[in-house]
DNA sequence: TATTGTTATACTCTATAACTATA
DNA sequence: TATAGTTATAGAGTATAACAATA
């Protein structure tokens, strides 16, 4: 059973895929895309990681982590500063403008999820909410990461 | 506020794509893949729709489809039909192993269901289901088709 | 020799548009 | 002229591996 009518699962990845598209169309206007956001949060998070910490919290791969700072840095987000003790490593760090629109785009997250739970009221969205962190708990999903993860 | 726990929106992305990457690892040993085990669903719910129909139905590119039903007809699992009033047209249905497939696809889709809620109670996941039905419900999802509408 | 960051390359995926055969 | 299906091509995105600087 459990086949012809939709199921948890499903449901997931399409109201899950949706509701990145939509995350994505409006942090578009602000010049980013949701994996940005995620990076920009990262460094404000923990200033001065370096690269490979980065790629590592992120499940990102190195060469994608140099595009992504090489876009933020020419845009005066992010600064890349050589380390001292060891002068391979580049610490990231944001800018006042990288923190000015990190605001921003979790102003528009906080906007979106608003507008996402329209349909819902303040009881069952609290209710969804923590059916959904136990069923991420249960997989072990981490709140930081997401959809970057690489496998095999 | 609510910028900084992950809120029902993030977790729903996260736990949808972390649900399909499942759903397509688990299909990957019959040598399917989510869009194509939905191809050979619309097909065994509506044989003999065309290939326009197949697109308009399930968010596809013409093209795309003529990729889809080259590998599944290569294959033996459908066949395809010239129109008699028509004769552009070409009507799709499953062939025995199509449907013998897609069973097994159905059943493999079950179990996946099963392990990904494992962690909830029966009454949680009744619960969880009908919130995310009806969440669904008020962004106009359909049951059939996802991941594969296009924008812009 | 190993590691950080970088660059170059190859590979897949997707979308667009050209083409054919029918209408 | 318009449409169904097909083919070809170009573009984006992603992964792999070669490379330079430093340890």
């Amino acid at each position: 059973m459990a086949a012809d009518s939709p199921g948890i699962a499903f449901l997931l990845s399409q109201l899950g895929a949706h509701a990145a598209t939509q995350f994505g169309a409006r942090v578009e206007e602000l010049g980013l895309t949701p994996p940005l956001v995620g990076v920009l949060r990262m460094i404000s998070v923990r200033p001065g990681l370096s690269q490979q910490q980065l790629a590592g919290e992120l499940g990102l791969l190195p060469s994608k982590v140099v595009a992504f700072v090489d876009d933020l840095e020419r845009r005066g987000l992010v600064t890349r500063t050589r380390g001292t003790r060891d002068r391979r490593v580049q610490h990231l760090a944001l800018t006042a403008e990288g923190t000015e629109l990190l605001g921003e785009a979790l102003e528009v997250a906080a906007r979106h999820e608003d507008a996402f739970c329209l349909a819902l009221t303040p009881e069952e969205r609290a209710q969804l909410q923590a059916l959904l962190e136990h069923l991420a708990r249960s997989h072990e999903l981490t709140p930081g990461a997401h959809g970057h993860r690489r496998m095999r």
